[in-house]
DNA sequence: TTGGGGCGTTTTGCCATCGTAACGACAACA
DNA sequence: TGTTGTCGTTACGATGGCAAAACGCCCCAA
């Protein structure tokens, strides 16, 4: 555990190894959780804003986070005008995703929502992970699955295996294979946001 | 009609007057709306990072938007690291928003919803308007309403009357007023994000 | 003054999707 | 051997979607 719900935070966090998830949980003890991080990403910008934070952050496995001090962020944003965009951008590309997730939520069946929650995971992972093709390591429970795109592991758990004799995916101790991206893609509705980014306008150095 | 899903993006507004929302479109024909905007807002930092917009903006009733080139924030960002900081709050304080709204599609009913969208457009109109204390106008039809939280027009519509009848709000050609905040909070599970900012650590100028 | 037409709201009946509860199988671990 | 956690599976039922129609209201034209 990294952070709790109404802790006064005043530090952010760059994941360096492992896996780490925000979520809420709501008042009649159901859990949303908000977003999986991977190495790499830039954790808590949310509690730039407020005091207390407004997530809870756990780690999924061991983990190793860089923390630094929320402070830290003027002296950063004053010296390094690129280094100050691309934290916007970064900001701005999670709130994209955001919105992606939203939709599902709003207005997908839980089979697209499986789907598209997927191709994200693997999208994501294949960014920085080269040695992946098409299977890959989850690493979460089928509730945790739930718990990010709204659904009960129940059905996600049909959900699953109805993609899975539909030779949509397949399965072995944990590894996932998505065999039929075209038809995923389709199913889910899912646009890859993490290419075609557009950073010409950025300020150099 | 400001802006398309795929146009090529390269300016950004601030909201002057009026309503203005974003949304997507799926494949099937259905709509969801990621925000709302009021009048003081930035919109449409989302086309920072891409060419292309990943979502429409339409105005909701006659609006002025300021436009400014994209590429004018890079000396923005570059001179005035105040400014460049209250972006990323910005931006930040959306996504918050975001996750909020997230939570409430993954994880709660849709009376829940109907109430915790109500608090947060009244909390955010009251944020500039302060003539407004317990009645507000949402400008809203049921259908937008339920594109936004996930819902059909008619189910919103049954959420509403219900909530009229138990006292908790009341209607007057289109005004809609909240009899019953304390009820209306628990019912939606909803935290007020627009107060309680944490804004010490910015630099200065 | 009357009679459309359009838009938003209200209402209804039906039913699919998805949640709830409960239990078994299995593996990892103490 | 008990314990704990994850996955798999089922029966049942509630929430909320869908389709369709009527209603009220405003605007406009005849």
């Amino acid at each position: 555990m990294i952070q709790r719900v109404n802790d006064t935070v005043t530090e952010l966090f760059v994941l360096r190894e492992g896996r780490v998830m925000s979520f809420v949980i709501l008042p009649d003890g159901s859990r949303q959780i908000l977003r999986v991080y991977f190495p790499g990403d830039f954790i808590g910008s949310a509690s730039t804003i407020y005091s207390k934070a407004p997530e809870s952050l756990v780690a999924l496995s061991d983990a190793v986070v860089c923390p630094f001090d929320k402070h830290a962020l003027r002296r950063l944003l004053e010296e390094y005008p690129r280094v100050a965009a691309l934290l916007f951008l970064l900001s701005n590309a999670e709130r994209v995703s955001m919105t992606d997730r939203l939709a599902a939520l709003g207005r997908t069946s839980a089979k697209a929502r499986v789907a598209s929650f997927l191709l994200d995971m693997f999208d994501r992972l294949r960014i920085t992970d080269d040695s992946i093709t098409d299977s890959f390591d989850l690493k979460l429970t089928q509730e945790e699955i739930g718990d990010s795109i709204g659904l009960t592991s129940v059905h996600v758990n049909r959900m699953i295996r109805q993609m899975e004799q539909e030779a949509l995916i397949s399965r072995s101790n944990g590894r996932i294979t998505l065999l039929d991206l075209a038809r995923l893609e389709e199913i889910g509705h899912y646009t890859n946001r993490h290419k075609d980014m557009d950073l010409d306008w950025l300020p150099v150095g």
